[in-house]
RNA sequence: GCCGAAGUGGUGGAAUUGGCAGACGCGCCGGACUCAAAAUCCGGUGAUGGCGACAUCGUGCGGGUUCAAGUCCCGCCUUCGGCACCA
């Protein structure tokens, strides 16, 4: 078969006849498949788009074929950094060389053969997405989700920009691995803390690798614990939060993260200078020192006390950058007993140490204690109470006296939005000397970026030195105002893309809420594992909020996610150009064909795991197409009459409806390369049956075999299984027929075979009736000539029959 | 340090969740067809010992539970991902 031109021809047919357009008459039976969008980058299709679309695809047109309303769309993440830096230098503009990108994207993706529906194709970078990317934002504004504060803040000093810390990886830069630097800016932030609680629960109710979610969980970082007010001898007060209230009684000291704004006020004269000294020097550490476990614990003493409310004791106030000033309260309590940290500052500046927490059974008795005990020498109605009990019983006890209470944190922060980056989408605020900030009204969207644009990076954020944009009118006073120069992060883009495909092309609202809520939720989402912390919690975030905004009727956006895994390079490396392993498509898909490329990659790997790229086997699974194909032409000579379903009739329809069975549950799970396996045992059997009956075969069920096969076959090879089955003078499209569905009664067998285990070794294989039951099939075992003799004069202790597994027999 | 995943032939990878380890391929060996080669078809292929039927060993390492462990439990080693002074 020539593939490369099979290839062409029902890629044509299929656009012609529309074969992947979505019918919304059919929406009850909608299943919403959705691979991750592409970021259109200058770079060809590489192995890596192939393996997320191929096998999806794959399981698109399985669904298809058994019966669902598949909607499969297909667009692109334009927005972004590299085109920017591309644009820096090459001089060519980010607009031109994205939508460039684009095209030849698209055309790579349709040679692929998808079965993407393009009429609902979106990209991100034209102005009739990024409007709503905008109303969004005036929605979140709306409900006090959007806000802008001075923070400190990530800033990438070769980006310039700032990153949210999920963009901070190892102290830098996520995609330039420049490091990052502190900075105190003025910025958008999305508030997800909001939805922190809800986001861990939602968890729970997601068929999304464990994986994921754990690291989900991680990132959220919910805490309990109570906070305690210490009172200083000054008067002023603060808190402290704990998850160990339990050793409360055993505090030493507090510490204060040097940039808690009491620290100024209560530090007595005589140390002054040096607690403006350590402060210094904190700011120049970075951060990626400060925040590393193996460091040395830094600290200064404040010359202030306070009294610690469990017990009146007057505790040393100390200040220390192993304190963060962004967690819990900025402060914490020193209990060197039970913590390690706390301990080696103890240690180092030879501060008291307090055991208050013993362990249960007496055992472990080394300082610092952290495990969980049992309160000791407080003196109070608590000792003897467990730390859990303990934890909970003392906090409490301090809410009646007004000095506590329980309390919840999160590791999660708010999400800065804010980019002083030009390709993104301009946030929709303008700031008026009278009016301050406002909102640009919904009427005016979109705040269209401007084409003309100096992007080289000057420190500041490009749209800052366009007149043209900045200039703005108030819209509340009429007065001159001044645009936000800053732009979104695209990651706000790519969290409500899912919504907007159903609708795509609504010039009147992001999506209609009608529509939206009988496409969603995803039911397969699927995409790279790199994405946990980032886009899947954004999004997740915006269909929270847009639901109690009273947009959408569902929690979560996607009910089923699935990870492709990575193809590495030949050398077992990531695939980067710097490594020069990348693998190309092209060559291979030019040399044996999208099907035959798409094929080996799913038979080749475990799909969730991936692996080192090699092409041992590419050749054999053209092999594998040539031998199906042959037997399909065998199927077409096949001309006689018989009807007798004899003994090998019966056996290959077994091994049918066997391989119909298992490819379907394998393709319900994403195990490909198993279902691959087993259509290729179906062939091996077809072979079989073909050479051992000769002319006296039973043609037509032969030929209802092979048509079975094509039809499995489908979904994996899908241009050469259209091609196949128009040889076998079937209709066009073989994607309009069901998948073949298991008959159940071929699969009852009279009778099968059993081994026969002696002291667990195998001795024997016997032959049992199908409705045998245990006591049947252990005469039947014990009577088996090799069974006997290998018993020989051992007494038989006990036999254990478990039909349709094993026999074994416990001798002695 | 914490969380998660993995470790199986020469090789990519299977194993119905505790039940015949190594499916299906690649590679290798052999056979058929052929004047010959290619292609194709058929068979063999974990290791060790034995002419042999067979026996012993074998899923990172060491223990354990069980009639039965790649799978469960305890203790380690290695690799890969994620988090990391979060109080």
């Amino acid at each position: 078969m020539d593939f490369i031109n099979v290839e062409k021809k029902w890629q044509k047919k299929w656009a012609d006849s529309k074969l992947y357009s979505f019918d919304k008459s059919k929406i009850k039976d909608k299943y919403y498949v959705l691979e991750m969008f592409s970021y259109p980058s200058g770079a060809k299709l590489h192995a890596g788009h192939w393996y997320n679309y191929g096998p999806s695809d794959t399981f698109a047109r399985f669904m298809r074929m058994n019966g669902k309303e598949v909607f499969q769309p297909m667009g692109f993440d334009a927005f972004g950094l590299p085109a920017e830096n591309y644009a820096i230098k090459s001089g060519i503009h980010p607009q031109d060389s994205t939508l460039k990108n684009i095209a030849t994207m698209e055309g790579q993706l349709k040679a692929m053969g998808a079965s993407f529906d393009w009429d609902y194709e979106i990209k991100t970078c034209m102005p009739d997405y990024y409007k709503w990317t905008q109303w969004i934002f005036l929605q979140l504004y709306k409900h006090n989700l959007a806000y802008r504060k001075e923070a400190p803040v990530n800033w990438c000093p070769s980006c310039n920009t700032v990153l949210a810390n999920e963009q901070v990886v190892d102290g830098a830069c996520e995609r330039c691995h420049t490091t990052v630097i502190r900075k105190n800016l003025t910025q958008w932030f999305f508030k997800i803390t909001q939805y922190a609680e809800e986001l861990l629960q939602g968890l729970d109710t997601i068929d999304w690798p464990e994986k994921t979610k754990a690291m989900q969980r991680n990132w959220i970082g919910k805490s309990t614990g109570g906070e305690i007010e210490f009172t200083c001898e000054s008067g002023d007060k603060f808190s402290v939060f704990t998850t160990r209230a339990d050793t409360v009684f055993g505090v030493s000291y507090v510490i204060l993260a040097p940039e808690h704004p009491l620290v100024d006020k209560i530090t007595t004269d005589e140390h002054k200078a040096s607690i403006a000294a350590y402060k210094d020097n904190c700011a120049k550490i970075s951060e990626i020192d400060r925040m590393s476990t193996t460091r040395e614990k830094t600290g200064a003493f404040t010359g202030a006390y306070c009294i610690n409310p469990v017990n009146g004791e007057k505790v040393p106030i100390w200040i220390g950058d192993y304190v963060l000033y962004s967690y819990g309260t900025g402060a914490v309590m020193g209990v060197a007993a039970h913590d390690e940290r706390d301990y080696d500052f103890a240690k180092k500046f030879d501060l008291q140490i307090r055991r208050v927490v013993k362990s249960k059974d007496g055992g472990n008795d080394d300082l610092p204690y952290c495990d969980y005990g049992v309160i000791c020498n407080t003196g109070t109605q608590f000792d003897g109470m467990t730390s859990e009990e303990g934890k909970v019983a003392i906090v409490k006890w301090l809410e009646e006296k007004n000095n506590g209470r329980l309390k919840t944190n999160y590791r999660l922060r708010d999400w800065l939005i804010s980019r002083q980056r030009y390709w993104g989408a301009p946030i929709p605020i303008v700031y008026c000397d009278k009016c301050g900030e406002v909102p640009v009204p919904e009427k005016d969207l979109p705040v269209s970026l401007p084409y003309n644009v100096e992007f080289k990076p000057n420190g500041k954020s490009p749209l800052a030195s366009c007149e043209e944009f900045m200039n703005a009118t108030c819209p509340k006073c009429g007065g001159k105002a001044r645009r936000d120069p800053d732009t979104m992060d695209t990651f706000v883009c790519s969290s409500w893309y899912y919504l907007r495909y159903p609708d795509a092309h609504n010039d009147k609202a992001a999506f209609d809420p009608e529509i939206v809520n009988k496409m969603l939720p995803v039911d397969k989402y699927i995409g790279g594992a790199e994405h946990a912390c980032m886009h899947l919690l954004y999004a997740r975030f915006f269909t929270k909020a847009l639901r109690d905004m009273g947009y959408l009727k569902f929690d979560e956006p996607f009910k089923s996610l699935v990870h492709q895994g990575t193809i590495l390079g030949p050398d077992g490396f990531k695939m980067s150009k710097s490594r020069g392993n990348i693998i190309s498509p092209d060559d291979y898909v030019s040399k044996f064909g999208s099907d035959a490329f798409r094929l080996y990659l799913m038979f080749g790997f475990s799909y969730i795991e991936g692996g080192p790229w090699s092409a041992n086997g590419m050749e054999s699974i053209t092999k594998f197409l040539e031998r199906v194909e042959r037997i399909v032409d065998r199927a077409n000579l096949q001309n006689n009459d018989n009807q007798q379903m004899d003994a090998q009739e019966k056996a290959l329809n077994y091994t049918r409806n066997y391989t119909i069975k298992r490819v379907s549950e394998d393709l319900g799970a994403f195990s490909f390369n198993t279902a691959v396996a087993r259509i290729m045992e179906y062939v091996n059997e077809l072979y079989k049956y073909d050479s051992a009956t000769g002319d006296k075969k039973n043609a037509s069920f032969f030929k209802a075999c092979i048509s079975d096969l094509v039809l499995l076959l489908a979904p994996f090879v899908p241009h050469i299984a259209e091609e196949l089955n128009e040889k076998l003078g079937g209709k066009y499209s073989v994607f309009e027929m069901r998948y073949p569905v298991c008959d159940e009664n071929a699969l009852v067998k009279d009778e099968y075979e059993l081994a026969v285990q002696i002291n667990s070794r195998m001795k024997a294989k016997i032959i049992v009736p199908s409705d045998a039951d245990a006591k049947e099939i252990e005469e039947i075992a014990l009577q088996n000539t090799s069974v006997k003799s290998a018993i020989g004069d051992m007494n038989i202790v006990k036999v254990i029959v478990i039909p349709k597994r094993l026999v074994n027999v416990v001798c002695k």
